[in-house]
DNA sequence: AATGAATGAGTCTTCATTCAT
DNA sequence: GATGAATGAAGACTCATTCAT
């Protein structure tokens, strides 16, 4: 019998990843401190290494995370609305995977956008799904005729998911001022979509 | 009578600015390493120390020279087109900086995407009078009804230097595939002033 | 489980006091190397900081070990005697701790006698119970006539310390010639109490 | 013919010599910087090795400098006095150079306090005639029966000089407060002389 | 499995000294 | 002789990782 059941490893596990989670989002991979993860976990520094091998193998379950819950909405989608009414549910259930792991989507985007050698293709692995299947509603989008035919849709998901992260790092730069995380899903739609160019009088 | 003339010092100055951009960029500000950075330089690593107090500093130094040679544009401004031209104009400029000093605007970018507690005021002090000279071209579009008077200004201004930002990230990330930064002018325009809607013949 | 019981933490501790106190009394603390210590100590310079947070946290460490054992004689001070008795008989017994921890008596007369802004304030609040003690039995001395009462307790007794002190210095210095530590108690109190002046008979 | 005077050369070396005097003072042997002597002594750090060959050399120097200015009263030495009239008047006219080189005095009475193997041997060597001027004055006291004989010459004179430079620390370490340098040649004399003994009456 | 002390390679930074001008 | 930039050896301190208990 084990000194611990499944249940108990796996539950200092998600300390450990919340806590790391943290740690990361604040400080970057490399001051984040091993002792400060293990703290906050409530566990000794040297039980960090029965959970994990290295410091930048914590790292990555933390992105895998991170990813993993990010991706997991877009196996429900909406389905039956426009494509705008989906792209916008789409965001608004991202939003709240944001609000309900700020730290873990603090990290992801972060190396999302600092295309480190060691750890953008962490990343990039991590976000495909999420990517591609973002790229299945654009998709849809330009066989209805919702969506502009004259650019590849994999590139236009790609600027959908990077209008999005530019709006988390808004607000996580702005201190929460602007954007706040309810105008986000709609301002990405509307910039996505609509642009700045000038309003015929349709739209937000 | 001093053993290096001004002309020399400042341009043993110069190469140090270089080698740390390029540093920096490559691996982030705590896995630079100084010795790197000297050696790159063409100096010992004492002498880094006699042109900058702290590795912290030298780093500033790049994120300022980053950003003066961005905002440097920003002051011969292209008049008397539409808006949209002028904002093309401006991305391209832009481009001719990132091409000319790739490594400093490497770091300027991943900084201004991090909102690292430590360094994200310095990035933001420095875009401020780029950010703002933008925030002109957009006021004046909105003034000749190019651009819509819907959303403040001075978020509109945020959203455009964002996307090209992003753009920067996507060029970075994708090893320079796609987009490259010869495309980077007209995709930013593009993306922020039609967005993705369906186009009625017009445009790209 | 600990790997170390608490007995053999504060065993390390006690040795990297002693090989502490062997370098600064050797060296001084600015010549002092954290190696050497580590080395004289058994362990490797890392865990020096287990114990210890700064160079100057260990010397404070050294100091105050030195004047807690210095004053802890002043504790179980003779009575019954004369004055003169007692003056001796507690430089007899202040001789005796620096014999068993010469080093650490070494930093401490050094550093008193060294008035550094930064170490200082150290010693002065580290040896205010041992020239409190002595004060005592200076006013005893000074009520039963034995002590003269033109001059403040306080002064006289840091006069007697002082003189002391200079006796190990002289010690010290001469190479442990002159004086003898066994000397000490003796000269001491003659030089204080009964001065260079002609005898009439009485005395040493 | 030189590019600069003998005179003139000689007037930056006691300007160096000046400033080293008041850095070594304030800060130490080790922790005392060149740059800052120089600094002090209005020329560029290169030319401070114009003068001194080491910081060693320069401290041995300042160390020379302040001995040589304190035996130098020993050459003039008051006579027809009482061997305490003596005392007191060498005492104040010791007093009288710290007074006018304060710095000096501070770190050859420091070094003189602190056997380091480094400087003490300086510090040894250059107050010998000081010393020995000392023990003079004492034999003719116990010569005229005015000192005890009943202990050598040499180490009472060691004491009377010890018991001075006490005087010195204490002033210097209580910030000045207790004794003012006025009060040091009577009370080195009284202690000295006198002790702590009580009063027949006489004396201070 | 958990613990936390021990380890030591790795870093920034300092500063006496040199030397080209 | 004066200057002050360049040098690089040296030192305090950090921290991921190991491992005895």
């Amino acid at each position: 019998m084990p000194r611990l059941t499944a249940a108990a490893k796996t539950e200092v596990r998600e300390r450990l990843l919340a806590a790391a989670a943290e740690e990361f989002a604040a400080a970057g991979f490399d001051a984040a401190r091993i002792d400060t993860i293990a703290a906050r976990a409530g566990v000794a520094k040297g039980s960090v290494y029965n959970y994990f091998s290295t410091k930048e193998d914590l790292f990555a379950a933390v992105i895998a995370e991170g990813a993993r819950a990010a991706a997991e909405n877009f196996h429900r989608l909406p389905t039956g609305g426009t494509t705008r009414e989906t792209l916008e549910a789409l965001a608004a259930a991202d939003v709240e995977v944001v609000r309900a792991q700020e730290a873990f989507q603090k990290v992801v985007v972060r190396e999302a956008m600092s295309f480190r050698p060691t750890t953008y293709p962490l990343v990039v692995e991590h976000l495909a799904p999420y990517i591609s299947a973002v790229t299945g509603v654009i998709e849809s989008g330009v066989a209805s005729g919702e969506v502009r035919s004259d650019q590849p849709s994999a590139q236009l998901a790609l600027a959908f998911v990077g209008i999005l992260g530019l709006l988390y790092v808004q607000h996580w730069g702005s201190g929460g001022t602007w954007p706040t995380l309810d105008e986000i899903p709609r301002l990405a739609v509307t910039l996505f979509y609509d642009g700045a160019g000038p309003r015929d009088g349709s739209s937000s």
